[in-house]
DNA sequence: CGATTCTTTGAAAACAGTCAATCTGTGTGG
DNA sequence: CCACACAGATTGACTGTTTTCAAAGAATCG
């Protein structure tokens, strides 16, 4: 399983084998049933946790009990509740398993660690927080600018591998729409394109 | 004008008097007129500017020529398109200003320098980092799951000093709405509330 | 197979956008 | 100092989009 984070270390973030020797020593490795929570909400996220395999989301539960998507995880991406994990406040969001997880999961005090140990990976981590906050921006932008069928579309072609895993309902929730609205978007658009 | 940035620093960065007076070496302070750009589509964002007075926007404009409200920045607020500051790539924003506004403004190189030399610094930008991206996460969930009166309620008890000082055109397109829209969702405000 | 989850459909109601007109206040130039 | 232009806000009538509610049809899993 941790070969995964291995291969993704030495091409994406160039570490070196000593250096990837420090997360193995620095992480745990978990295994995630579908369903299985994470985090829920009021726990605190200790933990930054990289999917090497499977597919986690995290959702906030709306006050007339809707699940509302704020992001989806696959391979390689990174997953956690920034806003508690970086504060020490409980969450106010669940993340859970849409498939079975493997997670490989660090303590924020050792991922410091590894920050300031590993100018590399510094460089590494600050690279993938700014494409993470441009992600952000042009969503706001999405969402306040373009159309329904349009954020549906971007999603699709932004984000296929998501797409194809995750049941529609929850691409709809993030997208800001109700499943059954997403449904019949879908059905026009299967007619327009091709 | 540089006195209001020393204030913020030594204040809410705990930065020295020493360690201020590099950031004096570092930047420039400008005067912007009302509508005067700081950035314009096509141009590439040297600078991260900190609003001493003043209060400035960042725009997306649509295909239809309409203006997309990405941000607003207002005193000891800091503002830049950081995709195009940190890519180094042409923005597809534009920000002007929406009264007479100063600015100080720091090359990012100069920056960068900035937060490698002062410990303190980089502690407190990325302070200021984190804030950022959970305002983003928290816009997000609410343009995904609030109704459009509650986004504007939202709104308006989170940012109260920019809601009284900025057209009401803009807040409508930041918070993905027309102006007529948004013209009546606060006439029926107004009468809920008072 | 039976239960659960997920997706689709239809009809009505709520909501938001568009277009056009009017009203207001501000500031500029004659 | 007045007249006029301009930016901003509001309103009405209409159109279009999205939600809601209810039901039923697929797909998946144990």
């Amino acid at each position: 399983m941790f070969d995964v984070l291995v291969k993704y270390l030495r091409e994406k973030g160039s570490l070196t084998n000593d250096e990837i020797e420090q997360f193995r020593a620095s992480s745990i490795t978990r295994r995630f049933r579908k369903r299985q929570y994470l985090l829920q909400e009021g726990d605190i996220c200790h933990y930054n946790s990289f999917v090497a395999k499977g597919c986690m989301r995290m959702y906030r539960v709306g006050d007339n009990g809707a699940e509302h998507m704020l992001r989806f995880a696959i391979e390689t991406w990174w997953m956690a509740d920034y806003e508690s994990y970086n504060s020490g406040n409980s969450s106010k969001n669940n993340i859970d398993a849409l498939e079975d997880t493997d997670l490989i999961m660090i303590k924020k005090n050792d991922f410091d660690a590894l920050v300031n140990a590993i100018p590399n990976f510094r460089i590494f981590k600050e690279k993938l927080e700014t494409r993470s906050y441009d992600a952000s921006q042009n969503r706001i932008l999405s969402n306040i600018s373009d159309t329904a069928e349009k954020r549906y579309e971007n999603f699709i072609q932004k984000y296929p591998d998501i797409y194809n895993r995750v049941p529609l309902h929850m691409i709809a929730s993030y997208l800001g729409l109700t499943r059954e609205t997403l449904s019949r978007i879908r059905k026009q658009y299967a007619k327009t394109d091709k």
